[in-house]
DNA sequence: CAGTGGTCTAGACCACTGA
DNA sequence: CAGTGGTCTAGACCACTGA
């Protein structure tokens, strides 16, 4: 059973998206709703701060609602641990460690970081292949880690609560030692995805994944069925 | 100036992500929060109620709110149009039409389409490669529109209202034909951005876009500061 | 069964801003 | 300056579910 705020906030969608109501279209006033759906104005308002929210409709005082213009199609994209991707996809997850060491303080990394390399596997095929740096600093305790049987990634998610992120997605030629670790031929096309995340301005760690092309694909989607 | 329940939210935010509060530990009821922030039951529920719809907190009945385990990096990626994109970096955009033709139905596409080639140039430069099939069933304007001034993609955008959209990833090498109109040699990597859009479940686009690798990258953020 | 969150009401005051 | 949306209050009833 549905509230009827969300009922209100699904017609509008519906409606918006169906082209009934087009770009710049006035929608009624919250009086106007509140008669017609009979109920009172915090539910029509909520109903109509969630389509304002969602990007759908632009509110303006005195002047009223209106259906938004596309600008953008803002996408909301999951980029889930891979242990836990490949998991979900009924396959079996394997981390191979290939090297590990502990560097000394640089001017990107204050304080020492532990660089890790290794490759990811999918029903024993490679999948892609990680290098990442942590900060000893943020995150002492992972010196100790093993990451034999648990992929860095999935030891930082079980160990370090949340953190701000910033994601890169790019595509590049895989370099020698990449295309030798991937078993592809130099300069494959690969998908490379990047992130960084800090905790409070303090960079926690710095990780590149290089996906073989045509293995890999990231998918979003927007509209009423996406949410 | 901030509403309260706002400031309740960022509140918590910041202690959920400075690790003050740990994934699992269990935030002060609405009532306890009500007594400390000295107000209405409805302002501290909004401040929580956005935070639950963040993925940050979750709540159960009975039970109470609980910070969330992170578990995916749900990152939202907006993606402009080309032109508007480019013409915000401060560049100039030119769209170069390279191919126009009108198909007959196949069975992936009810009616005839509109099959448009053409190549995004910023500051004269070859930015994507663009290949799109319009459904001139969903969009019968499009058939006398004029692409040597302005891109398919906006046209679409000023002329179709919201619609359902299905963006893909990827990266691929180049094929012949792409190296060539991009300038590239064959087989280097490109990154591919690939979108589906719907209107009320009948198709209405698809387009294929390929960006030479090191030309261009998608760029996401989570975190307090990206709202 | 009792505590908790989900939703809603009927009102209020206010800031903003377009007619 | 009057219409509109943003926020808040003090209450209510309810569904859910863990102690």
């Amino acid at each position: 059973m549905i509230s009827l705020s969300e009922r209100i906030r699904q017609d509008f969608e519906t409606r918006i998206l169906s082209g009934e109501l087009a770009p710049d279209e006035r929608l009624p006033t919250e009086q106007q709703l509140m008669a017609q759906y009979q109920c009172s104005r915090m539910t029509v308002h909520k109903a109509l701060s969630a389509l304002s929210h969602m990007g759908l409709v632009d509110r303006r005082k005195k002047a009223g609602s209106f259906v938004a213009r596309p600008r953008v199609h803002s996408m909301v994209l999951d980029i889930p641990d891979l242990a836990a991707e490949v998991a979900q996809g009924g396959r079996r997850h394997d981390f191979r460690l290939l090297a590990r060491q502990i560097r000394s303080s640089s001017p990107d990394w204050p304080g020492r970081t532990l660089c890790i390399d290794g490759l990811h596997l999918a029903d024993g095929a490679p999948l892609a292949l990680e290098r990442r740096e942590v900060s000893l600093k943020a995150v002492p305790e992972m010196r100790d880690a093993d990451f034999t049987t648990q992929s860095p990634g999935s030891w930082l998610l079980a160990h370090v609560p949340w953190t701000e992120a910033e994601t890169r997605i790019s595509a590049a030629g895989a370099t020698a030692d990449e295309a030798a670790a991937l078993g592809l031929s130099a300069h494959a096309p690969c998908l490379v995805v990047e992130r960084r995340t800090w905790r409070q301005a303090a960079p926690v760690t710095h990780v590149r994944q290089v996906f073989p092309a045509d293995n890999y694909e990231l998918v979003g989607r927007f509209g009423p069925s996406g949410r």
